[in-house]
DNA sequence: TACCTATATGTTAAGGTTTGCATAAAAAGA
DNA sequence: TCTTTTTATGCAAACCTTAACATATAGGTA
């Protein structure tokens, strides 16, 4: 059977308290006596029971994280997961947990806000979620603490890529490559990121004096590869076809290309594209794909930053905004004109 | 203030007991007095305290998962991440959550069993782990359920893909599409799933009565394109080179594929390939890569599936596997010889 | 010596739920 | 109507930890 606190208490001869003090490294106990209680517990591996400490406290230690699973942007969604983990290893080495915020537990139906209520979640990182969750907006005007990233919402930190700057770097790298008649592959939806990077191509072409076509403004449907071949196939349409594209996203870039392949064009010979994210599988395409980086891993971090710092400095500040600088990476998919 | 149970037995006078009995249907209440004490609760949003809950009942349903973060295996890996995806959806249809069993919360070391133990975690899904991690061990021999998958451990019920069935249905593809000349590539540490399908690969071979020389079999060392591309070259290298290779691994096999097309070789007119897996990028891959596709959903279903039986069930059957089956995915990458 | 302070330790209630047992009420049987 | 059985409800303890408060002890000062 498990030991408790009480059972130190009487094995070693003194009170319950104490040993709790020991443990915790609270005040009001003899140097001697926490660490003779502490080597005690070491022994015989006793660690304070997490619901009773939970319980007591009204901290967990826990951070809820929002997930949402439609959309394909479950854990198996690359870009998403891979700042989950980033955050993971953050908060953890601060000595948090996570924990996935659902709203049904086996049928009972539960919003976010009682969900961490009743767990006594003690902040909420909000990787992906659905446009108008009323659960959503719910939990972020409560006291709880929160932050997301990628997205916007009012009342809410966010920690997004810069999205601007990258596309600026992409349209200005294209630029220097000699292209001046550039085309951009954008997405329907305006997601903020395809929103921003959509702005900066046009701050970009503004500050270059170079004219931007309607036409040459490809609005395609999703993220996805599929999408990004039929956006291929309506450039390779234009009647003016422009030498070089900036593409909102990797895997509509691919897509892209292998529409432009099919038709006997050559990447980067014919036209030069140039993608953004840097997905792990960005640099094995054919061509290596030359695009604008994401650094999932501080995106993740300074979301767990300002998480902790916003629970426990319990300052006000929850709407606002951290841009996380973007890298260009260069390989292959760009060619001087 | 969040309600109690004790406020709402005031406030409907009654004892906090016998809401406690009507909100966990229990028996020894009215059937009257149960719709009425749910109804009251549903109204004032009542939601009973986690950990207080789980303090008394010492069942937390909650299902630890081991995801070992080191070895490029962390939540991006999307092999592992889509099957713990599957997994989670899965145990929470069933009212589980799942939490991740750490080895290190701050700073205090603590070991996966005590871990477990002390959050009264009620199963564990070994997802991925080190070769020889101790703490596993431990975790395996106690009295908590774990199920795992993918790889073998004794005393412990795994869940994995039919690679020997695949490998031979692999084999037999490109023996239809008319090659004997048969490679293949495997992986130097013989993780299970290598081994495995090294091992159909014999098989195959030996029913089709096909000649296998050792210098056919080309050691990899690790899963990743560069290794694949390494592969490719000794491949090339060969005097008699073989028509057709069954690659242990998609991503393998990409890096294999990509330093054929550099020596000028083409896929498939002068060699077939066929890997394994069935990656998202397989199928965008150039050419669109002919597979064995794992079932990633299965393979999480099946692992919870298990571990809740094993965890109600309270059965000896500790070890023991299932095995799911896999299934050829014909693309462009296999060519009649 | 008497008293005070600071520090170390102990006592106990609280946190919210669940559950075995006791009791009360209702239903059934005689 | 009275007893017996069944059913519904309440009481109180238990789960384990923490923390406020109380007490004790040692050392120092007047």
């Amino acid at each position: 059977m498990r030991k408790t606190i009480y059972d130190i208490a009487k094995e070693l001869n003194v009170a319950p308290s104490t040993v709790s003090k020991a443990l915790n490294n609270k005040s009001g106990i003899s140097e001697k006596m926490r660490q003779k209680i502490q080597q005690y517990a070491k022994d015989v591996r006793y660690y304070a029971d997490w619901n009773a400490s939970k319980l007591k406290t009204k901290r967990s230690f826990s951070i809820g994280v929002v997930y949402s699973e439609d959309l394909d942007i479950g854990l198996e969604h690359t870009f998403f997961s891979s700042i989950l983990q980033s955050f993971k290893s953050y908060v953890e080495a601060h000595g948090y947990e996570i924990t996935f915020v659902i709203s049904n537990l086996g049928n009972r139906e539960i919003s976010y806000l009682d969900f961490c209520l009743h767990k006594n979640i003690d902040g909420v990182f909000i990787v992906t979620s659905l446009p108008g969750d009323p659960y959503l907006k719910e939990l972020v005007n409560s006291d709880i603490s929160c932050v997301t990233t990628d997205i916007y919402h009012e009342n809410l930190f966010t920690v997004i890529s810069d999205n601007v700057d990258g596309a600026k770097q992409a349209v200005r790298y294209l630029h220097q490559m000699g292209h001046t008649k550039i085309a951009h592959v954008s997405e329907r939806h305006f997601f903020p990121a395809a929103r921003e990077r959509l702005e900066g191509f046009y701050e970009a072409m503004r500050e270059l004096n170079l004219p931007v076509q309607d036409e040459h403004i490809i609005m395609c449907e999703y993220y996805a590869f599929e999408y990004g071949y039929e956006a291929g196939q309506r450039f390779l349409a234009l009647d003016d076809r422009p030498t070089a594209v900036f593409v909102v996203a990797d895997i509509i870039a691919m897509g892209f290309i292998s529409a432009l392949k099919e038709a006997g064009l050559n990447v980067p010979d014919d036209v030069s594209v140039i993608g953004f994210d840097d997905i792990p599988f960005a640099k094995h395409y054919e061509p290596k794909l030359t695009t604008i980086s994401q650094n999932t891993t501080k995106l993740g971090e300074k979301a767990a930053d300002h998480l902790l710092k916003q629970m426990n400095e319990k300052t006000g500040v929850r709407s606002g905004t951290e841009k996380v600088p973007v890298e260009l990476i260069v390989r292959d998919s760009v060619k001087k004109c």
